[in-house]
DNA sequence: AGAGTTCATGCCGTTGAGAT
DNA sequence: ATCTCAACGGCATGAACTCT
């Protein structure tokens, strides 16, 4: 099969537009619709419903969707991989989601970079339903999470434990606890199981003004609505000292444990070990 | 020669202005 | 408020062209 038609069919499911995606692809409406067609025809399935101003994906696009990225994603490696091979060089995939790249990965991972190892890193952002998947894909060679992945094929242990504080941007009282709407509670998702934990510890907590998954965008908001959230200790240490942040007292420090996952079967299992020891992310 | 692309055109649904 | 109709937008198709 060719990739062009995959590339296509992924671009065009992306902007729901034949002439979008033509444009986006330096190719005219009726080539992509031709690509289309011809994808179509291998398959023996539509793939898009075409209605009048609303394209569609028909079911069988929907389960061609995610083969066709891991395709594309498994090739674009192949690539690398042989390229890398000929300067003996390794190139290890790592995924993590977004707020694990904020509070542990990102600053490892730069300093890693910066000690001339040899290697050859690959560094994603993914949401936390797709990295299992990409390990079982072996399209990714570590993952760093917060819930660990419940698949047989995969390894996984604790490497790291974070204590998770609730704080203000102003100093409250000794029995304060956010329960008013007004009180701007931002909700980070830190994992499933923090969710529950936090529901347990703070039954009378009100609804989010904020859910995000990005400390960034969290942190940004806290300032701007004196609100408060709960965030790794580690992180807001400096702004604490500082006086910009208060730690709630009457909250309880919840742990949140960080994991590492590979293939059982990895063939870079010795380069694992050693990177998660790189990345001084031991248990 | 064959595969892929472009160009021109057709078909059909949507939109919006004007008439009733 | 509803209807009509022209303009527009968007996908499909076939002939011609280009490239390897």
């Amino acid at each position: 099969m060719d990739t062009d038609l995959l590339k296509t069919f992924l671009e065009v499911s992306r902007t729901r537009h034949f002439g979008k995606a033509a444009e986006n692809l330096y190719l005219t409406q009726s080539a992509v619709s031709a690509r289309i067609r011809q994808l179509e025809a291998l398959l023996n399935s539509p793939l898009f419903e075409r209605t009048r101003h609303n394209i569609r994906l028909t079911s069988a696009g929907e389960r061609l969707l995610p083969h066709a990225e891991s395709i594309l994603t498994a090739l674009h490696r192949a690539r690398q991989d042989v390229a890398l091979h000929q300067t003996h060089q390794q190139q290890i995939a790592i995924g993590a989601t977004a707020n694990v790249w904020d509070i542990l990965l990102q600053e490892r991972v730069t300093a890693l970079l910066a000690t001339n190892s040899s290697r050859v890193l690959r560094a994603e952002s993914l949401s936390a339903e797709t990295l299992p998947r990409r390990l079982l894909e072996r399209t990714l060679d570590l993952c760093v999470m917060f819930d660990p992945p419940k698949v047989d094929e995969l390894a996984c242990k604790a490497v790291k434990t974070i204590d998770m504080v609730l704080v203000t941007t102003e100093a409250k009282t000794s029995d304060w606890l956010p329960s008013e709407p007004d009180d701007n509670w931002i909700m980070i998702d830190w994992g499933t199981r923090f969710g529950s934990e936090l529901a347990r510890a703070l039954p009378e907590l009100p609804l989010p003004i904020l859910q995000t998954n990005s400390l960034r965008i969290a942190m940004n908001a806290l300032h701007q609505t004196n609100g408060c959230a709960y965030l790794p200790a580690n992180v807001v240490a400096s702004e604490l000292e500082r006086g910009e942040l208060f730690i709630v007292d009457a909250a309880p420090v919840l742990e949140r444990h960080i994991y590492a996952a590979w293939h059982q079967d990895s063939e870079y299992q010795t380069t694992l070990d050693e990177l998660i020891a790189e990345l001084r992310l031991q248990a």
